[in-house]
Formats: C-alpha cells, sequence, structure tokens
DNA sequence: GAATTTAATTAAATCAATGAATTAAATATA
DNA sequence: TATATTTAATTCATTGATTTAATTAAATTC
C-alpha cells in the first residue's frame, strides 16, 4: 500500500495539480488556480514561484477580469522541456518531438521493410530518437513514450523486462532506451496512448471519462477515467477486437467466435474488397488494392467499396454501442488509419446504429468523434505517457534539477 | 476541482487509509500500519489513538511476530457504529443491520404485493428501516445504504432529487430517509452495490479491479477499479444486459437487437421453459412454473430444465468473456437469483465457454466466483455503499462526533 | 540473566499551507 | 483629476500533522 501522505506528499499532489489545471485551463491568473484548486493564494505565489524556478510554467500577458487588478497569465511554459513519442505500428513507425503541453513541434513517419527483423526495426528507431534528441539544442528531453501494438502484458512487479508484443517479444524497450538515452522511458498500449492522447487533446476534465477507439488493423480501445487509464490485471484491458458481435460467428485467430475485428478492421476491409474484385464484381478498383486506393476510391463514390466500409463502420457502431452500455463514457473518440480513409462516413454510419440502437438519454448525453486527417492520436498519446509518467508518483519532478 | 491539499486534508486521508487498510488486514500492530501505510509509527500512535477515542477501532490482543516485542492487535471496532442496508428489487425488498466491517447482524425480506403503489411499497421501506433502527440500543446507526434497480440515471449536481428508478421514479428517496432519520443516506444501482459488496467480501485490495454481474431478472454489472466504482457519464455504467452478443438478433424492448438479456435472464428462463412446457416437452414441472420451482427442477436433474438453464449460462459466459477482454478484470463474481438457483452448473457452463473463447494468459489470471445460497451481494453493498460513503470526502469523520 | 530485537510512546523539530496585513493595479464615481 | 472600490499578488508570522530521535517496554536468543 504505502500511500499514506506527509508534506512532501502534499507538496508534491498540489503542485502536480497546478500544473494539470494550467494544462487544462491553457493560461490563467494566480487568482484563479486558487479559485479552482482551493488553495490560498499565498500558497499559489509559492508554488507559482518554485515552478517558475524550474521552467515549467512562465508569465505571459494579463488577464482582464473585469474591474479589479489585472492578473497575471500563467501557462505550462512549452519553451524548455520536450519529450520524444514513438508510435510503433506493424509497418511503420511515428517519432516525433513534444512540448510538455503536448504540442506536437515536428514528426515523420518510417516505413518498415519486409525482411527487417525486429533488432533492426528496434535499431532504426533508435537512431530516428537519437536524431530527434541531437537536433534539440537549448531545451531539454526529459522523457521518451513509446506506444506499441497489443496485446502489451505488463508485468507489474518489474516493467523493466517483462513485456511482451506480437513480432518482438524479446526485447526489452524500456531498459534498452532508458541505457542509452539516459531519460525516463514510459511503454504502453497504442490504444492506451490514444486515449491519454485524445483525452489531452479534447481538453476535459478528470470527471469525465473517455474511450478511444483505435480502428486500425485490429480494433483496441483505451479508457480514460478519473484523469488515469483503465488498464485491467495484466494491463490488457482494452481488447475489445475481440468482443463477441456475433455468438456463433466467425472463428478468430483468437480461438473465440464472431469477435468484432472479424468483423471490422482495416485488414477485413481490404481482404473483403479484394475478394469481391477476385470475383469480378464491378468497381473502379484493380485486384490487390491497398487500404490507401481503397480509400481514395471509397472517396471517389466507388459503389462497392463504399458498401463494404459502411459495413465495417455499422459493426464499429455495435461495438461502440456495446462499450456505451458498458462503460456510460462521455466522450467516445474514433481514430486511426480505418477512421482516416473517410471520416464522414464512418461518422454517419456510426451515428446510425448508435441512434437506432442505443437508449436516448445516454446516446445524447455522449460525444462521438471521428479523427480523420490530424494528428496521430496513439503518436501524440506516446507524447502524453511520458509526460503523464513523469508527474506520476514517484518521480515527479525529479528530473527537473535545480536551475 | 477544489482538490488542493492542505493539513486537514492529510489527516482525514490518512485517517481513511488506516481504516481502509484495517479492514482489509482484519487485525494488525502499529507496527504493521506503520510498514502497510508508509507512516511513521509515531503518527500511528497519534492517529491510532484518535480512531479509538471516536470508537471507529479498538485493541483486541497480542500480535507475536516471532521475536521482539508483542504489537497490541488493533481492529476495526464492531460494537459501535451500525449502518442499515437496504436492498429493493422489483419483487421483494431485503434490508439488514451491518457493521462497519460490513458484516450482517441481522436481515429480513419483505415481498411486494402485484397491486402495491411505490408510495406504499416506499412506506414500508421505511417502516422496515424504523423498526430496525428502534432495536439498536447502545449502538449508534450513522448511515443508510440503499440498492435499487436500474437504470439509475445519477444526478450529478443535486443528488437530492435528481434520481429515477423503474415503476417509482418520483420519490427522492435520499431525501425523504435523510429528513426522516437523521442519518447520512446513499443510494446506489443494485450491480454497483453488489460489486462493492463482493469486493470487500473477497478482501482484495484496492489494485484488483473486480466485475460484479447481477443475474437477476435483468443483467447488470458493476466494476470496481482502484476501490471506487466506475460510474460513467451518468453513473449507468454497468448495463451489459443491453451489449449486443448477436448482431441481428432478437429485439430488445431496449431498442437494441441481440441484447445479452435477452439471451439470459431469471425471466427468460421461466419464459422460454413454461413455452416449452407448453408445447407438451417432457418434464417433471408443470405449465406457469416459477423460477423456484424451476431451479428445483434443474437440481433434481430435469433434462429440460437443466438444458435451458445451461443455454442462458452459456451466454452469460459470452457476456463475461466481452467483458474480460474489455476490462481485464482480476476478479468476477456473478450473483443474484440466476446464479442462486443452480450455482454449480453455471460455474461449469461459465467457465467452459471462458476456457473455449478466452485468451489462456488473461483467462488463467482472473478468479471467477459464482455466489450462491451465501449473503445476498447487493444488500452487503448497499451497507457497504453507506461505509465508503462516509469514509468518502467530505463528510469524513464528521458524523463521529466526539465522545 | 544479559544481549538482542521488535513495539510503542514521548517531546522537540520540521516545514507546507494558512491567515492577516500590506502593496499593487485596475475600474467606477464624482 | 482625485478618490473610492475592487481584485490581484505578496510578505511574514502562525498553525499543526508528520517526522526525527530518544526512550521505554516487552518479547526472544544464547
Amino acid at each position: 500500500m504505502k500511500n499514506g501522505i506527509n508534506q512532501d506528499g502534499v507538496q508534491k499532489i498540489n503542485r502536480v495539480l497546478i500544473i494539470r489545471l494550467l494544462r487544462e485551463a491553457g493560461s490563467c491568473s494566480r487568482a484563479d488556480l486558487a479559485r479552482m484548486s482551493g488553495l490560498r493564494p499565498a500558497t499559489i505565489t509559492n508554488i507559482v514561484n518554485e515552478l517558475k524556478h524550474i521552467r515549467l510554467i512562465r508569465e505571459e500577458g494579463a488577464i482582464n477580469a473585469g474591474r479589479g487588478r489585472n492578473g497575471v497569465a500563467i501557462s505550462l511554459d512549452t519553451s524548455y522541456y520536450r519529450v520524444v513519442g514513438v508510435r510503433v505500428s506493424r509497418k511503420y513507425f511515428l517519432a516525433g518531438l513534444f512540448d510538455i503541453a503536448g504540442n506536437e513541434l515536428e514528426s515523420s513517419r518510417h516505413e518498415f521493410a519486409e525482411g527487417e527483423t525486429p533488432k533492426e526495426r528496434f535499431g532504426r528507431i533508435q537512431e530516428q530518437i537519437e536524431s530527434i534528441i541531437e537536433q534539440v539544442k537549448e531545451e531539454k528531453v526529459v522523457a521518451i513514450g513509446i506506444a506499441i501494438p497489443g496485446p502489451f502484458f505488463r508485468n507489474r512487479d518489474s516493467r523493466e523486462e517483462g513485456f511482451e508484443f506480437q513480432d518482438w517479444p524479446e526485447i526489452p524497450i524500456e531498459r534498452l532506451l532508458k541505457e542509452r538515452f539516459g531519460v525516463y522511458v514510459f511503454v504502453e498500449h497504442d490504444a492506451n496512448a490514444g486515449a491519454l492522447g485524445s483525452y489531452w487533446q479534447m481538453n476535459v476534465g478528470q470527471e469525465k471519462m473517455l474511450v478511444y477507439f483505435s480502428a486500425g488493423q485490429g480494433i483496441g480501445a483505451g479508457f480514460v477515467n478519473g484523469g488515469k487509464l483503465i488498464l485491467g490485471a495484466l494491463g490488457v484491458a482494452g481488447e475489445i477486437g475481440h468482443m463477441t458481435v456475433e455468438t456463433n460467428g466467425i472463428l478468430c485467430k483468437c480461438g473465440n467466435y464472431g469477435c468484432l475485428e472479424m468483423y471490422c478492421s482495416s485488414t477485413v476491409l481490404v481482404n473483403r474488397v479484394n475478394k469481391k474484385l477476385t470475383k469480378g464484381n464491378y468497381s473502379i478498383l484493380k485486384e490487390g488494392s491497398d487500404l490507401d486506393k481503397i480509400g481514395k476510391a471509397a472517396r471517389a463514390g466507388d459503389k462497392l467499396t463504399v458498401a463494404e466500409y459502411e459495413r465495417e463502420c455499422s459493426y464499429l457502431g455495435v461495438g461502440v454501442v456495446n462499450i456505451m452500455n458498458i462503460l456510460n463514457p462521455d466522450i467516445v473518440v474514433i481514430g486511426d488509419e480505418l477512421a482516416r480513409i473517410f471520416p464522414e462516413t464512418m461518422k454517419e454510419c456510426v451515428l446510425k446504429v448508435v441512434r437506432d440502437r442505443m437508449n436516448p438519454i445516454v446516446r445524447e448525453h455522449t460525444d462521438i468523434h471521428i479523427v480523420g486527417d490530424e494528428e496521430d492520436m496513439s503518436l501524440k498519446g506516446a507524447a502524453i505517457v511520458a509526460i503523464e509518467g513523469l508527474l506520476d508518483e514517484p518521480i515527479a519532478f525529479e528530473w527537473a534539477e535545480e536551475q
């Protein structure tokens, strides 16, 4: 247990709270912070001075609240600390540099080659991180966050060694990166990262519950409740791709029948469209089309492709309805490559299913967002995982040595 | 927000922590508490003295840890404070008296009559609470917890008025009971209460995630994560009865298709068995059998009944697998009347489905329990809801006035 | 029976937040 | 323009829960 609180703990908790409030509020005065936190103005003065000193926050401009003296605008200081975010996918990886407000400063995409071994892939990821860190001059890189595909079994006793993920289970990412770059490293499941990423992106408070659907080659989800990820016993909560939506449905390679991801995923879409093409159905596409081409065809109005895409999105809608019934989230965000190819149609299909199948009171209290061509939520989330990790016990501020 | 912490907050948090540790540990020395909490022995001495003074904990016996001086055994003082728990069901209600360790001291069951109006029903519940409180002499009743059927929409702004539940949506239970009995009152959805009840019953720590399935006239669930209920946006998380398990399945009155509770619930069991009886299938049962009779027939080995029960339990198994994939709980508890009629068979069926359909790593880390003839988890949970409510901010210890 | 180990208490010290007074800077009013 | 009012922010002595260090108490070991 070990969670009794003493003065050190109080200090840490209040400082982290102020940072979180500033992240949500964007910019506000000391007086605002006092009101939001319930702490006294004198305390806020102290905390602000300390956080300013270690360059976590800064003063910038003024806040006019009507009458009376203007407040000094305080916001996160995005000019000094940096985190590196990496999203590893099965066919490519993204790497980027972020400030501590979670803003992407730069990012790049790197394809994996067919024959590349896990070690070679990990080597290229490390080189890319190296090159990002080398470019940084005055600023200070304090952490690296990595989002990897699931299932990702967290070893609760020793985070250092005990993880595995598909294709390269033997590389202790966290330890190796920590040793090489000498900064804190946080590894997270990509859908969980996406959930934290969209939670920051949506800029909502702790009291809101958010579900992120990662609709890619498989279907995963991440849940943010009370500002924290719901991880489950082994850290594999969110494997919604293996939720049965047809009890006597198609046999999945996981051993279950009628799994959601047998009816809805970019893999299934590509396979089904190509199968129909082989059978000679009319389409502007040729056999052997990949997701990009299918996306273009769908956006161009190709009937076969649109029909298949709509079918998948409707199944996704059933998954969304199930999660709404099970968890009653305030916010649902759907992202990743299946969403990216045609977000407008996905939104229509999902909303239709939700309208048809969901209790109206619950439905009307749920915001549903599709992430199209904007930022990759799992990449952004990788950075957020690192930032949240730094703020979390027990290492808060240990990385920000005295100036 | 308003969650900055000062010295008062620290004191409250640490005292609540000690109570929670004692609840889990059952009985331990001051030194043990210091080790578990991370607080110093001197602090524990102070806290223990205060909590002893307000009769929340007591010294009882000694603890021999090998060599060295023996510790004094500390445990929750179950002799003074009392809470009343009430579970309201559609056809009956249970009411009981509990100590602050969540032990049931007495309870009774009261059937609702067919024609009884909501007000009459609520009147009888109040009389029963009155009679329980009257029996209590030296002890002190500090709170009432009520578990009611869902869906239960929590009004987050004003818990006083804004709830509704099926059949009697207009009675402001919380306010009326508070006014009449002058104690704290907490209302919770019955599956959520059941979840908290089994969480205490299982006596596991905060780090464990527990899911409780209330398998009765409908199927509901409650989720305990980090020692707290997952409530969702409107407090209706856990409506797993309306999770689709057959995308193109039976139309449910909720508007959705293929809802779990169309394939599995005591209502469905009774209807399906009686329908088969009408059609002349062989059975020891007669037409118009109720759940009691069906349960007896099943336990007596009546083939028709057993087959129907197994069918329902298998669907429940699909629901369990889905929840395991979605939330990855450490512990699954299945209770209520459908479980009660034949727990051994339910366990077999559910475990078979889980074995057949679930990822083995996750499966082996999940404990699955069926609650048979033991305590009603939602009744116990009603009491726990009250106790947890008292311990939660902001009212912790305000009810325990100075002795 | 003395040494060792563990438990629990006591009393002074620590230090994060607080309260009260003060300074600062805006608008409103005359 | 001068003055009152309002809100923002700071200063510094005070508060009080936890801690530290020393002490007492009671068990086992040899």
